[in-house]
DNA sequence: GATTTTTATGCAATCAGTTGCATAGTTTGC
DNA sequence: GCAAACTATGCAACTGATTGCATAAAAATC
């Protein structure tokens, strides 16, 4: 699995605490796919088991328990050794092309509703994707590597979002009583 | 979980045989995610045990354990119910966007064989999936509904795989040296 | 006629991911 | 000054998915 592995990169761009890795995690990486606080903070004592990470209290954890994490040599290792893999074809386990079919295969269902609803949630995010788009990668050449490999990580939402659009209107269409 | 409204809809095109089911699986739904034999053999087994399904003894079967499985009215029930329901969003869990990240954030990692490898992985299904389009689909209109349906899942497969080229290329460009 | 491949099913262990709950300190708003 | 929301961490139970192994008959191949 990657989760590990997306903690490990998101630690190295900043030391933080499983709550704000978390929350980090919901606005990068997140806006891909979910990881829950739980998973996150039991990958976290995984990783410090494996001293792929350490942790210390937090400078302002006053009472509360706070721990910033921080990655190690053997962490950097890892990540290095795993993003020389080869790397898992995304699977597009996607439940609505099962209802699709159920449909062919017992009529009419009336999934527009459905896909009116996915048409809105497609449309929304392809609206945050175009806002976080225009503030943080502005026209003018002169992004930096780092700034550029974010901006093609945006970008594939933004066309995957847009292809979903498509797609999604052309079945309403299909759908459609003749 | 949808595998077994997957495997309701399966066994409602046609009865078959665990085997059988988890070999049309990869042909239909399965390009787009996989299940293993053990995945199906145990849902069968808790369908069965729900009564959406029944089996009996295959004809062919000879001296093998091989089981004929079909859709009980409950296992219809089920699946209307189902289709009803609003379907989870798909999650975009690519490791290789954390691969980007992670070279984003420790400097330049090499990364461009694996995107050809990925490259002509996208090229490879677009074209079998183009394949598909022309055997099945022609282009007189005189496709059945149940037709349509079909073709407008595998219409996604094919903008998903010409998207993804479209974005790799992009990359490549992006990440050569200037 | 012997070997390999394909068909066909299944168990056990493990790992990944989700859900519900629990705790407790800090900040914000009324 | 009190309630609500937010910050921060974690356990336990469960469900879903993967991996490795095991069995055994039928069909293909040599």
């Amino acid at each position: 699995m990657s989760l590990s592995h997306a903690l490990l990169t998101s630690l190295l761009e900043k030391s933080s605490s499983g709550y704000d890795l978390a929350r980090r995690f919901d606005k990068s990486i997140g806006y891909f796919w979910h990881a829950s606080h739980q998973q996150i903070y039991r990958e976290l004592g995984r990783m410090e088991a494996a001293q792929w990470i350490e942790s210390s209290a937090a400078p302002d954890a006053g009472k509360t328990r706070k721990r910033i994490y921080q990655v190690l040599p053997m962490g950097r290792e890892e990540l290095l050794r795993w993003t020389a893999l080869p790397s898992a074809p995304l699977d597009l386990r996607d439940e609505f092309m099962v209802c699709l079919r159920a449909d062919a295969a017992i009529g009419p269902l009336g999934l527009e509703t459905e896909l009116q609803r996915r048409l809105a949630q497609h449309q929304e995010k392809l609206a945050i994707y175009r806002e976080i788009e225009l503030r943080d990668f502005p026209d003018g050449r002169t992004l930096s590597r780092e700034a550029r490999i974010h901006h093609l990580i945006l970008r594939k939402g933004i066309l995957f979002e847009e292809g979903s659009i498509n797609w999604t209107l052309q079945v309403l269409q299909e759908l459609a009583p003749d």
